[in-house]
RNA sequence: GCCGGCGUAGCUCAGUGGUCAGAGCAGGGGACUCAUAAUCCCUGGGUCGCGGGUUCGAUCCCCGCCGCCGGUACCA
């Protein structure tokens, strides 16, 4: 079978400061999962992303800071960075908005957009702050409702009465950021012409029957109303508008939505020309690919209905010429994770209700965060996170489940035999579990494949489960001495599962896969890890670090016989157990932060 | 307000128009000792939010209500 093209899109990261899990939880994890399995069922993944680095709330907290956006953006670009490949995502590319090649694709899109009329100027009437000249977005914005007269007003809506809100009719309004009250200026912005793209929308969106739900309905109904939307901003800090009398001036930057999403083209460009073919991405990018976005659900909008109608425009559709990009394929899936609550809270970075990915990983390490998030992250509703459930997860289901199978299994045979050993005659019981291995991969292997991670990982766990009551049953223990043949037999199955639940498993444990395996006798590499590397802008820009690897060779998604003779030393534990007094700690920290 | 989702054993959740509604964890009892007191077996426990309706029959379909949550695109 050819391998197929499975570009992996995975959402841009805001830089505006450390990431919590709950971002993670997103984003992070379900795509590196889907890509780790693409990769290992032997298709070819791209997957890209970067952080977003543009618009008014980086601009605003690099103020109160005293320094530039661009400073600001430097720090938390390295920051998530570190994070991101802490826990083990395996970024084809992870770059940033802010290089010289994502400003130079992010024009050739506006352009062609601009060529073929699905961009318009228009004057619009907004909220300006007086004291810096720049558009200040309406969550920026509050006074008192006009309608309930509730002071708390924010620009487009009050969250008393729940009432939409022209932010001209609050009274009194004012801005969050220092106070000062805005003034309404009307100045010329340009809009992206989404009615035109409505029917077309609507027939792509109809003919997409396996999606998950939410993200359809949701979709659906917006296109009932689409209006042309503004994707300039008065503002300094943005890639420049690239049209004459426009290019140059100060005030006028494209809007940090309409820049971000472009960023996944952007990205793979600069993939490819970092691999030295500059066309290198076009394979992902045509029809024949598979292309699955992966994002929280706030985020949905941005990828079902903005960033298609950018690529629609840009590729001469429904009327017009294809751009300098040529014809760009649509997503063919656009996956979307609810949000993750923290002990029953909304995370709110402002109201310290967050946990962020640094101190878990730091304290108790990548694969326990990926494993909790894969088996009851928000894969469909929204999902509470506790700390209690963490530990009770850690210590159940890695400790003495996974971590169990593969100790108990490995100090046998170290103990006694040294080495994997051959099987002699199968029982009825012996054919029963290596059959559970191995028919496990086209299963979990569906799962894993429509994003489903928690059928996924929950089909691999009951694998796990069954080669425990395996070893229970045979008790192999008992045989050493009396019965060396059968001892060595039921070995050789146990180590038989002990490898198949572990590539199972690598894509949601891929450092714990990479242990695994060389316990087991192997060598080279079999997850896949990635790499940060230091690197120049491509066209002169300033240097910055990426995200990236070589995951070619990674082990296979199927069972591979254990080789008997292959020297078995003595295992060391996999994952820790967690105390109870864990959670009281995190709860304390949570409480006081 | 509008749109959408959810409300199933103590907890976290799965599930189907029809034999006794399931899993994991927690609880109770037992086995075993290779393994990070891990594993394995047995077991108690549910008006499937409330009230109507459709149907021979609904937890799963429709309506209303109560409760919780999310979205409401010039917040990323």
């Amino acid at each position: 079978m050819p391998r197929r093209h499975i570009f992996t899109a995975v959402a841009w990261p805001y830089a505006n400061g450390p990431r919590h899990i709950g971002h993670i939880a997103g984003f992070g994890v379900p795509s590196d999962v889907f890509a780790r399995y693409q990769r290992m069922a032997g298709e070819r993944v791209l997957m890209v992303s970067g952080t977003d680095e543009h618009g008014t709330p980086i601009q605003v907290q690099a103020d109160s800071e005293g320094i530039t956006a661009a400073e600001l953006a430097d720090r938390y670009n390295r920051v998530i960075v570190r994070d991101l490949h802490d826990l083990g995502m395996s970024y084809d590319l992870f770059t940033r908005t802010t290089t010289r090649n994502h400003y130079a694709i992010v024009q050739e899109m506006f352009t062609a957009l601009w060529d073929n009329g699905y961009i318009v100027e228009r004057p619009q009437r907004s909220a300006i702050s007086p004291s810096t000249g720049r558009t200040l977005p309406d969550r920026y914005l509050e006074g008192t409702c006009p309608i309930c007269g509730y002071d708390g007003a924010r620009g487009d809506q009050c969250d008393h009465c729940g009432n939409q809100l022209d932010p001209q009719d609050l009274i009194d309004p004012r801005s969050k950021i220092n106070g000062e009250r805005p003034t309404f200026v009307e100045s010329s912005q340009m809009f992206l012409e989404l009615p035109a793209f409505a029917e077309v929308l609507g027939s792509w969106l109809q003919s997409q029957t396996d999606w998950r739900p939410n993200v359809v309905n949701f979709s659906r109904r917006l296109l009932d109303d689409l209006k042309p939307r503004a994707i300039t901003r008065d503002l300094d800090w943005g890639v420049p508008v690239p049209l004459p009398g426009w290019r140059d001036r100060p005030d006028k930057r494209i809007y940090v939505w309409f820049d971000a999403v472009i960023g996944y083209l952007s990205a793979s460009v600069e993939w490819a020309r970092r691999t030295g073919d500059p066309d290198a991405w076009r394979p992902w990018w045509t029809e024949g690919a598979d292309a699955r976005y992966f994002m929280g659900k706030d985020n949905v909008v941005f990828h079902t209905i903005i960033w298609p109608a950018i690529l629609l425009g840009a590729s001469g559709r429904p009327a017009g010429t294809p751009g300098a990009m040529g014809v760009l394929r649509l997503p063919s899936e656009v996956v979307s994770s609810e949000f993750l609550t923290m002990e029953g809270r909304k995370f709110s970075s402002s109201r310290a209700v967050v946990i962020y990915v640094r101190d878990v990983l730091d304290r108790y390490g990548a694969d326990p965060l990926r494993y909790y998030l894969a088996v009851a992250g928000p894969e469909t509703s929204d999902t509470d996170f506790t700390w209690e459930q963490f530990v009770t997860r850690n210590n159940g289901e890695l400790v003495a489940g996974w971590g169990n199978l593969v100790h108990r299994s490995l100090s046998l045979v170290a103990k006694h035999l040294g080495a994997v050993p051959a099987a002699g005659e199968l029982t009825e019981a012996d054919h029963d579990i290596l059959s559970q291995g191995s028919r496990a991969f086209a299963s979990v292997g569906q799962a894993l494949g429509r994003s489903q991670l928690r059928a996924g990982v929950t089909e691999a766990m009951r694998v796990v489960a069954a080669a425990n009551k395996y070893l229970s049953d045979q008790e192999p223990w008992k045989r050493v001495g009396s019965e060396p043949d059968r001892f060595a037999t039921i070995m050789h199955c146990a180590l038989q599962l002990v490898a198949d639940c572990n590539r199972l498993l690598a894509p949601v444990l891929p450092a714990t896969a990479d242990k695994v395996a060389a316990m087991l006798g192997g060598h080279g590499p079999f997850a896949g890890q990635p790499r940060v590397d230091e690197v120049e802008d491509l066209d002169g820009g300033r240097p910055y670090p990426v995200i990236t690897g070589d995951y070619d060779g990674v082990a296979a998604w199927r069972s591979e016989p254990v080789v008997p003779g292959t020297p078995v030393a003595p295992p060391t534990p996999l994952f820790s157990k967690l105390d109870a007094s864990v959670v009281d700690e995190e709860l304390a920290r949570l409480a006081s932060s």
